[in-house]
DNA sequence: GCTTGATGATTACACCTGTAGTCATGGCGA
DNA sequence: TCGCCATGACTACAGGTGTAATCATCAAGC
């Protein structure tokens, strides 16, 4: 496999945790966000108080995941990292763990454990004809 | 997708962490191993030492995921989970979290980052074939 | 000016995880 | 028989993670 996973997905290195990755979530969605602002989406969902948001985006700015732009008192917090990059990474890390890095098995996988549905199975056929056209 | 994910996954509830993952593959390739077999396996790789791999086999059994039986002095430990139930919760998981719950778009996902190679394109087109056949 | 509320920073703390050392015990060779 | 080695159990400990309280500060109102 030969993976140096050396690259910088668009600046961030640490790695995002679950909880973080909710938060992210919120901001991926819609970007300039105060705290407040984000607690209103995760706080209720999540069952977090604000003082749990405020931390999570503090680890994420000092991880280089998010952007703080302050905005008089506060911050309007943006992603750093693109959401596909993140995507992108954590189905990469998968792959790589439980399918020895193909792809092929994992969709394999998902068919055969009947994880996906008639749609689905449509979907992937009508994106394939598009990718082979 | 109304998932209520309190399935057993073959009687295994906790979660399986990442070191403890090596060990579990090194015994689904070849169950009733000892400590210090499997440790044969895996040690050089990870750069473990002994203790450690004994540490996570204890854990293991105690999450439900190994049996230990006894063999004299020692045991012989064998996966009580299946890999298929393992790599499908994960699998499942990483959907629900990053997809929405949809296979579909994380083999769009995995199409479209180039994540899939020509070949990979062809056995997920002839395996659809065979699942629609 | 002084209080108050909003807000980020700092600190806290329990639990999980990775990694390993030490201990107790029992079989086996000398 | 006696000490040694293999082996699982117990203990350890640093760093990460989830969750939050408290602190310092500043803007705005009285």
């Amino acid at each position: 496999m030969s993976a140096s996973e050396e690259s910088p997905h668009s600046g961030a290195g640490e790695r995002i945790t679950d909880a973080e990755h909710a938060v992210m979530e919120v901001l991926w969605d819609r970007p300039r966000q105060t705290a407040a602002e984000v607690c209103e989406d995760v706080c209720a969902a999540r069952g977090w108080s604000l003082a749990t948001v405020k931390t999570l985006l503090s680890r994420l700015v000092q991880k280089g995941a998010l952007a703080a732009e302050p905005d008089g008192r506060r911050f309007l917090y943006t992603p750093l990292i693109a959401r596909e990059a993140y995507v992108g990474g954590e189905s990469r890390r998968l792959v790589d763990r439980l399918f020895g890095g193909s792809a092929a098995s994992l969709v394999a996988h998902l068919a055969e454990s009947e994880a996906l549905t008639e749609d689905d199975l449509a979907e992937i056929e009508a994106l394939l004809k598009e990718l082979r056209a």
